[in-house]
DNA sequence: ATATTTATCCTACATGTGTAGGATTTGAAT
DNA sequence: ATTCAAATCCTACACATGTAGGATAAATAT
């Protein structure tokens, strides 16, 4: 799995939602997403196809870039990084942790309780 | 809140559990945990001491280290920027995408809901 | 065919991070 | 007081990341 930056991952989204784009409707894509010269967003395309994030094939004069790796997966790895750095990998410490820092509607509970639920066999 | 890296949050944890240490008493807790070298973590403390993350005050010829912020702060930062940056910042998407990827146990399950309810006002 | 636009290709540069090494100072031992 | 060991201070360097600029090639318009 690709190690995909904070920058990269903005532009990654753009993708997972509407690709294939070529690199002008990435730019226009992320037109209100983020504040980057369009250079800026060539470069980040140019890394993530380096990293193996995207590809990309030409058509006429443009490039098309699509992801080469699946957000699930991507998400995956990312949720286990933050879980093993900052909770010993477990997810019962860091649910214990947000709710004590973050003060949730019953409504809220609720619907995470639901979603427990849902996931039970 | 300092932004602190991967390998200084490995440091940071030492200290948030056994502060005050000297510089040898870190490099002697982190033995088990880190492959690196003295220096590397005198590196590590001094930034950290920069960022203002830690403070430290001279004993005798040695430093002595502790935090100078908490670590349920610094938790909170990172849970903020992690949900923020993947999931839109809601808790409630992660916690289904992580029950999606990641078959728990019904004990564990059990214990997750025992932590929603425990919170119930 | 030439000029102009536009897309790509290559380059750049500051800051952060991982990972230390060497020089210097200072307290301790003799 | 001199030597030795250990702690600190300063320096280094490669790679990642955020943030682009300039040169070049290719398509389009005239």
């Amino acid at each position: 799995m690709p190690k995909i930056s904070d920058a990269e991952w903005v532009v990654m989204k753009a993708l997972w939602e509407k690709a294939p784009l070529t690199t002008n409707q990435v730019v226009q894509a992320l037109a209100s997403k983020a504040p980057w010269k369009p250079k800026t967003i060539h470069t980040l395309l140019a890394r993530l196809v380096e990293k193996g994030a995207l590809v990309c094939d030409r058509t006429e004069r443009e490039y098309s870039f699509r992801p080469s790796v699946e957000a699930k997966d991507c998400l995956r790895a990312a949720t286990r990084s933050f879980l093993s750095r900052f909770f010993d990998g477990e997810v019962a410490p860091f649910l214990a942790c947000f709710l004590k820092n973050e003060k949730l509607s019953s409504e809220e509970i609720e619907q995470l309780k639901r979603i427990l639920e849902d996931n039970q066999p």
